[in-house]
DNA sequence: TTATGATTCATACGTTCGTTTTAATCATAA
DNA sequence: TTATGATTAAAACGAACGTATGAATCATAA
């Protein structure tokens, strides 16, 4: 009673994960999930009892390891530190570096549930987004009281928004990569798609950092 | 003839752009539409021809004067610097600051299309994706263009994706705007909502500058 | 006032949706 | 080998979807 339905189970979380990414919930129905799975119709709400359900169990499926890996940083980062407060590079790193080379690693999702991470955040459904901020919420206050501790000066709304502001920044840099060269046809020359993502992640910590430690704005 | 077809018209835009903006495109259907404006059901087949053409309409309506608008400033900019380079700082803010504007004004949409606008960047159905790709086109180049002659010691393929992360940033900072403060509880107290828009601005612009000028990054 | 074209209305069409049901098939323990 | 519970399979359910139709109603010009 094992094999097939750890099977059954994985194809239609890995069917559902990608198509969830190209089309958005809504626009993906249970006939193209099971059917691009190779499994009946009705396996979905055997297995996950509905397409809710099964939407959160995509996302649990990979938070749950991303979210103790980012614990986990924070923590070593902060017992070397020994009181001391962590640098803002490091903790930008561990935060989105470890989100971003989860798309190196097709074990953990890759590059598909990046882009789903990242088009949910801006569509969420009301189930989705109570989902969401359960499972954010520790960790996100974690790396919060990390940031106010490492940027004394910065006042604690300003790194508030910025880690608004760099979260967006990210989300987008995953989820609009296709969408957006089209949008504007720009040519990114002499990189192929494997180079593409290890560039892009020194490129975005120094657009991030560069916008975390900008000069404050004057109102 | 006039009065009774341009007030159904404006009636179903305005519903269809509020409730694309909370519901997203799939999610939302031609009985919610017809209904929260008060209209016939088959008043937008009658006005718009289909669902899709509807959606374009709402986007057309709004992006039409954002797009004249940004060239207008950027026509000015150059004007007034007499073939010098612009100021990024001018640019970021013509480009960026003329969106964040919108969502003051009731008129062109306020924050509601600003919001439709930032979700649909990364939730893009083939059919949107392909109108936006033409509407934005030209817009674009002009800005690439201005930013390329400000900022010559920066690569241009840098440039390009850093205009990528200001946009990523830039949306979310709107479309998020509320799903974030679920997500992550953050408090940001002391202001309220009337407030936050005007003072989002230059936090947003000050960090879009920050790391538009960051450090570029070593391979 | 009447004729005409534009618009609104009620209603229905055919599809597709998520879910449920009941029976068949499988793997495993006794 | 047989009994049992887990899984798969085929089929159908009612509801909601986008769209189309034809009659009723409206505003306007002759």
């Amino acid at each position: 009673m094992e094999n097939r339905t750890v099977d059954t189970r994985e194809r239609i979380l890995d069917a559902a994960e990608r198509l969830f990414m190209a089309h958005g919930y809504e626009g993906t129905s249970m006939r193209q999930i099971t059917g691009e799975a190779g499994v009946n119709l009705a396996a979905v709400n055997y297995h996950f009892g509905s397409k809710e359900s099964l939407m959160q169990e995509v996302f649990r499926r990979r938070l749950d390891w991303l979210n103790e890996e980012r614990m986990r940083v924070l923590d070593t980062l902060e017992a070397e530190a020994g009181g001391e407060p962590v640098k803002p590079s490091a903790i930008v790193d561990a935060f989105f570096g470890t989100l971003l080379r989860m798309a190196g690693d097709e074990n953990r999702g890759g590059m598909t549930f990046l882009r789903l991470l990242g088009r949910t955040l801006t569509e969420p459904s009301e189930f989705i987004r109570a989902f969401l901020a359960h499972e954010y919420k520790t960790v996100m206050d974690r790396y919060k009281e990390a940031l106010f501790k490492a940027l004394p000066e910065v006042p604690k709304a300003e790194i508030v928004w910025r880690f608004h502001f760099m979260l967006g920044a990210t989300s987008y840099a995953i989820a609009g990569t296709d969408a957006l060269r089209l949008v504007t046809d720009w040519q990114i020359e002499d990189e192929d798609s494997t180079d593409r993502l290890d560039r892009l992640v020194p490129r975005l910590m120094s657009f991030l950092l560069g916008g975390l430690r900008a000069q404050l704005p004057q109102f």
